[in-house]
DNA sequence: AATGAATGAGCCTTCATTCAT
DNA sequence: AATGAATGAAGGCTCATTCAT
């Protein structure tokens, strides 16, 4: 029973994941556990709380998307290569979410403290950048995470979006545009 | 009377616009018609329905801006001046309202019509931008519409935004970064 | 409209005491609401809380009886006659709703002050009617108050709660039992 | 398995008689099994029934206390000293259930049986105590048994309550109060 | 037989909306 | 026309009870 306890909590996380990023903030625990198929007493025995749901679901993807840069800076590829990589990511994730849970909540410690890992990883990863000569130096690296988060954590951001495309065109150095 | 209902619909306006932009779209009914100084009833004289408000503040700023918009159009400067003055425009506005919003209510007819004419405007204006020179012309007017949109319409933007500023600095020809 | 809310207010009041007397403490707010013919909402306009309506009626109950005890204690009576009428008194009052809530909620700062005076009321008395000879005084008047409570404070307690006579029967120096 | 049947439902009955005790009657079953050391199918399989766990508590306690009444009846001492032995009695035991249960529940047969068993046996020894001449006969035995029951189950009665001592001291003739 | 996860009715409370004054 | 009291649907949460493992 432990597996179908764990399956049911999964299920829950993904039916929250899902009619947040479609309805927004405002979905019903009732309407959360009917989209995954259970009770809201289930729902309850896995969250005690409302919050304690939309925590668990933003500190989730927040981690995830934590690693994903992680692992991305250790790979042995150019620090532009790394970059994109993590705007594709994002851009494949409901990311939406945690943009909209941020009004709602008062954003707990942990939240806040991933929120600084993955800017200071970024922010590492755009110097080296500009060290390697791939990204534009007339901006501090603290603007250009700024830029990218502005790009990728906005509800509806995809991965073809042209916004995205258009803003790590113009911090590319490889850019041939101007003229020039 | 007719001017003691005029002025209550503005302090009407006025409240939840204040309110709104302060403790986020979650504001009651009753918390609104109490910063107006009036009773629930009379908000509802005004206004039939709670979407009907949110739906006139949101009509209401956007015309606004449209109209300053358009006002800058006419004026005799560059373009560039102009597209600099509509930011700094923005940035004085509770836009973040505009956000909020989006989210919560099905956009109505009039506000998608408003933001159509707004970003017309605009790409017509970053057109001759580009055309005097002012703005670069490697992106197209609609991406930079975007871009602008981005920069000024997100919850707590301000004037001195350091994303507007890197936005605005980064279309401008006029920079001097890059080497060149 | 005033009057009205008042009359409903009064309304809400008697219906909390009628169920609560009848049926216990778990009364629901519905329930509540329903008796007194009004809508839940009503009963929360006029009391924010659960916890605030038993508040009220505690306090109302208890408040009644210091008054009752204070008026008895003024008149140019007997001390006994005082203590008879205090039980009559009390025996005509759905008073075991005192007892019934001292389990639930954690009695506030209000109610043990008021329960405190009361007793101290009733001591004094005793203390007099003890000199004036009528009450036995081989007891302390704390013990007595203690008796004349528990005669008293019971659910289902009557005026005419063989009891109550049993106990004020007991403590009057007038009884002629006891073969002497 | 028979002896660990019976040992659970003990450790269930003990349990929920602490736990009642302690905190009075808003007990969950969850709480009652985890204090009893056990699943809460386990405490259903034993009791189908929050009201049958109280039922049996009720009952047992009641069953334990007129058997003891019914020993003591046939002791070779004093109807008095049997009178103040079930006192004694009384107060080591959290009575204060019974008197916690009769609230809530609507007393089932079984309950009012015992009740009045009890009530029986106690008139029964009070009027043998009253020929014996230890026990004041200007009261009825029925009347006293009521002084009795309030002075014993009342919630936090304990063995040198000073309410048992001053009624039990009230009932008795050798008390040497009141001049003579 | 024991366990604890799942269930859902029911409670408290809020708030958009209506309506009597 | 203004007021604010009344309404009741709906949401968050608890807990007695059932059921799969």
């Amino acid at each position: 029973m432990r597996a179908d306890a764990r399956r049911n909590r999964e299920r829950i996380v993904a039916a929250a994941l899902d009619l947040f990023a479609e309805h927004g903030a405002g979905v019903s625990m009732e309407e959360i556990a009917q989209e995954a198929g259970l009770g809201v007493g289930t729902l309850y025995r896995h969250f005690p709380d409302r919050r304690a749901l939309v925590e668990d679901i933003a500190t989730g993807t927040l981690t995830a998307l934590r690693d994903h840069v992680r692992a991305g800076a250790d790979e042995a590829v150019s620090r532009w290569e790394v970059l994109v990589g993590v705007v594709r990511y994002c851009a494949g994730q409901p990311l939406a979410l945690i943009t909209r849970f941020s009004d709602a909540s008062p954003k707990s410690e942990t939240r806040s403290r991933l929120v600084h890992e993955i800017d200071a990883l970024l922010a590492d990863i755009v110097e080296q950048a500009q060290r390697e000569g791939s990204v534009r130096d007339d901006l501090t690296p603290g603007q250009i995470v700024g830029l990218i988060n502005v790009a990728v954590c906005r509800p509806g951001a995809r991965a073809d979006d042209p916004l995205a495309t258009v803003i790590l065109d113009g911090l590319s150095t490889a850019s041939t545009r101007r003229g020039s």
